[in-house]
DNA sequence: CCCTATAAAAATGTATACATTTTTAAGAAG
DNA sequence: CTTCTTAAAAATGTATACATTTTTATAGGG
């Protein structure tokens, strides 16, 4: 596993406190590295906004930032709807079928980790973002997701946001099934501005 | 000069090929330095997309892609008017004097280079964006707009072009000014979109 | 003649060592 | 007591050296 994986996986898990400044010289020792794969790591993770810049004294973890959730979201509902948009025309029954056998997946283990069922969640959209072929918009949307990562973390949801959420997933796939793409851009919209809301709830 | 703005000013100026592999050797021989730092300025360039990542064979410079720039232009339209309506409510005289000031600061040097052209370009742009006060988003729409520029490059638009695009920027101007903040809006989407279109013309 | 296997070559990943810069703390002057 | 200066400490940037992986070329078999 490499360096970075693992430090994501820390980061995650909240090994260290919002706010602490990390140095490369601590890092290699924490992690029995030398600190040339803690540069390569450290710059891959503030790309993805799990690190920020400190000045030369180091890299800081981020702290929880309602605003920027707000701007991911707000992002993401854009473009997502747009990326969806474009998938439209490719969309067939052996894509919508594979799409509803991961949302049949999320349904049927019952004792899935937050983490499991927020990386089906992710394969479901993806499966359909896909489609569309289009590999710059897809990349920047995906990266936008990572970023959201932070914010989800590893916990848990209540089960009445779980149950909404899957049963939108359920109506965007109808729609697109019965022809209606905008009836399905809409519900994707409001699908994820309630989850940027509900994440800012979280946050106070 | 870091190795990082070595490299990216002779990628802009096209120094390598486009789909020429590099290796991190060989970049480290021509830049007389070792790899370590090349490492660094390999990783950066790559999440701007000035390279692209070839497997363990090294880096490419990547092609020039059609499609890639049809979906950045589809995002900066969406995530810039997006941006645009946020800033609306903090705009004053003071700002859209500064914005302005920087039209007027191309119109009268009428030789300067397509890349002080686009250098003011932005900095328009990016000052009644800054007045928004959201910072992920004003970054991730940076982002888009550094990977924009490996295809607006050092080759000068057409003065046509550019006429027509600055008149576009005084009119957003002067729809702000008249509290028509959805004119500005569109004019700004058609704007960056017109831009798009350009660029994937000259690329035929 | 083509394909596979193996060895040599080359490239990347990483550790150690050194140079340069930045930060911090101590001490002297006001 | 505060502030500026200066020196020590620590952190980052980079070069060199080594280990590991990957690529490529060659030789043998089908």
């Amino acid at each position: 596993m490499s360096l970075y994986q693992r430090l994501k996986t820390d980061l995650q898990r909240g090994r260290f406190a919002p706010g602490r400044v990390l140095k490369q010289s601590e890092l290699a020792e924490l992690y029995d590295v030398s600190r040339i794969p803690v540069r390569d790591a450290v710059q891959k993770l503030k790309s993805e906004g799990w690190l920020t810049d400190h000045g030369k004294r180091g890299v800081a973890v981020p702290l929880f930032d309602a605003l920027e959730v707000e701007d991911l979201y707000l992002m993401r509902m854009r473009l997502e709807a747009l990326l969806l948009e474009l998938a439209v025309p490719h969309l067939n029954r052996e894509i919508l079928g594979r799409a509803e056998d991961i949302l049949d997946r999320m349904e049927r283990d019952p004792q899935m980790t937050a983490a499991e069922i927020g990386a089906l969640n992710w394969q479901f959209h993806a499966s359909l973002y896909q489609a569309a072929g289009r590999p710059t918009l897809f990349a920047t949307v995906e990266q936008l997701h990572r970023q959201c990562e932070r914010y989800i973390g590893y916990q848990s949801r209540s089960l009445d946001y779980q149950a909404t959420s899957q049963r939108e997933h359920y109506e965007i796939l109808a729609a697109l099934r019965h022809g209606n793409p905008d009836k399905a851009e809409k519900i994707l919209q409001e699908h994820i501005a309630a989850a940027g809301r509900a994440l800012v709830q979280h946050l106070s």
